[in-house]
DNA sequence: CTGAAAGCGCTAACAG
DNA sequence: CTGTTAGCGCTTTCAG
């Protein structure tokens, strides 16, 4: 036994009367070695209950099996389905996710990546909170597989995994608009966000298409907070001509533009009609319940875990998956009049 | 330079023209060393882009300032905010917080602590999924700091930090009865978890001291999933005296028992009063919105975290923390009649 | 004040 | 088949 109370692979090697390879070996490769051998160390293990340490085995290997995941908001259910995707993949090849939150805080995303390269993880997955220069500054230095989840990030080549959020916007809007509705107002987060940034250019984008008058006053950018929902809501229904239809870019938001119509007494669908991006319990349940574009995030951070797998086993060239999104109609939307 | 493409403190020692003590000295301790050796340092770091490799140093130093988190279930909210507060007082000493989600799944809670303490965190905090004897026989032989967070484990005696719940579930069940109801139900999760098994204790009790008949029929205990909370539902209601008031025990099963409810035509609060436990957008925003017992979630993680570094600080006593439950009256619970 | 040297616990040649 | 040995990159005596 050694100082420490903790025992090494030296103090099984002595218990089982082997050299601390054939330990090595027995644990490991599980190659040439003979029964006897392997019964004596195994049993040593066992008595002393030893459990190797990873860290002088990351430090000799180079690598240490581990994967870190920096996500913007662990608090929000759609990454919570992400990460368990990651790591339903990962888990299976002995890789483990650390997760890092950031917290909406682009500065927090870089402390975490630096942590995690001090860490020695083997690649990173990232939903960060920002998609600035900075963090692509930061990324261009990394030497380690890197998959991007639902973000883009302006000259940083990297695997990605992204939702398909034209599409589910384009639905939504073509959903309004045939259903009468003409002045749409869209509410979302931060345009340096991959998520906003899409809805709100595919918003645009299919109002014109569909030879809908674009008034800048019903768009309403800012932050995924549901503080930023009802405050937008108040400002949208303060205006001369107030919307006919929302569409809430969110899942936190989504609570604040309830609060905010419930407060000035507008009723859902009769007053305003709702599509909310990404579903939840509260659209689910809500009363009526409100007509939602979705999409599967567990799906996303599955094949984000097997992204980083291929990389890690070799498979070098960088790709893109689009994953779908798709509109739910719910009661929250009805014909205008 | 060295054959892989990542600087180490020999580059680094070599560039500057010092020892590599030196350059150590100057990223640590920063005592007794010269002004121009340390600036020489810094600018070999700088011009290098070193990160030193915590790996290394924590297989020398013994240490590797990573906390192991295990959470039971990361898709719900109230463990995202209890990481969170954890999260805030470690990283302020420098400690990382690994996450493990054991999603459910007691085999799992064991398979990340053996992770865990492979990878030598230095402390664990546990939410797990099982309060089992396997469980308790694992953390027998731990050697790191072990902090419990709404869990107990029969025969260990770490430091914990526990939720009232026996409080908030009398209020409820006080409130309840004030209101006139006598066929109370309670919905939640299997015995085998701190938060139900304290739950039902509380509930029976209160009803017990409020004289009120308890009928076993009423009691439904299983999990703490949407779908136990559906089936609960259409249980109760096949009953030939159904309850005419329910206690949810749980953000999931929330969702679960509404959509029963409304399958079956049920009004709340007309036919049934509803009280639920943890409160969640959904209940908030619910039309009616429902009476829940809330805690605050963020503040249990800061006092886990506390109490960590306290241990990690040699302050070596176990020490356990009771946070409060409240009531938070709505609409869903009016006086039966 | 600073460099050389000895490991932390483990794995991977390299000889037996 | 198995033991010995040389490090992985870093921190920490121990002598200068």
């Amino acid at each position: 036994v050694n100082k420490s109370d903790r025992p090494t692979i030296k103090d099984v090697a002595a218990l089982a009367g082997v050299g601390i390879a054939s330990v090595s070996r027995v644990l490991n490769d599980a190659a040439d070695v003979s029964a006897s051998t392997r019964e004596r160390v195994l049993a040593a293990v066992e008595e002393l209950g030893y459990e190797p340490d990873l860290v002088a085995s990351g430090l000799r290997r180079g690598t240490t099996r581990t994967i870190g995941f920096i996500v913007s908001d662990i608090a929000n259910p759609l990454f919570a389905d992400i990460i368990k995707g990651a790591e339903e993949s990962l888990e299976a090849r002995d890789y483990v996710v650390l997760i890092f939150n950031s917290r909406g805080n682009p500065e927090r995303d870089l402390t975490g990546l630096r942590l995690f390269l001090r860490r020695r993880v083997d690649g990173v997955i990232l939903s960060v909170s920002g998609e600035d220069a900075r963090m692509a500054e930061a990324l261009r230095g990394v030497r380690v597989p890197v998959v991007l989840v639902d973000r883009e990030i302006d000259g940083i080549e990297s695997s990605a995994v992204l939702s398909d959020h034209e599409v589910g916007m384009t639905a939504a809007v073509d959903h309004l608009i045939d259903l009468g509705h003409e002045r749409i107002a869209l509410i979302t987060g931060p345009l340096n966000l991959r998520p906003a940034r899409v809805r709100s250019a595919a918003f645009r984008a299919q109002i014109e298409a569909r030879q809908v008058v674009l008034d800048e006053n019903l768009l309403s950018v800012g932050s995924f907070s549901s503080g930023f929902g009802e405050s937008s809501v108040d400002r949208l229904y303060s205006l001369a001509y107030p919307p006919t239809a929302v569409i809430v870019g969110g899942v936190q938001l989504l609570s604040g533009v309830l609060r905010g119509l419930a407060k000035r007494g507008l009723q859902i669908p009769r007053d305003v009609s709702l599509v909310s991006c990404d579903d939840s319990p509260l659209a689910e349940f809500y009363s009526p319940p409100i007509t939602v574009v979705t999409r599967d995030m567990t799906e996303m951070g599955t094949l984000a875990g097997e992204v980083m797998l291929a990389i890690l086993n070799g498979e070098s060239a960088p790709v893109t998956h689009r994953c779908p999104t798709r509109l739910i109609v719910r009661a929250s939307s009805r014909a205008l009049g």
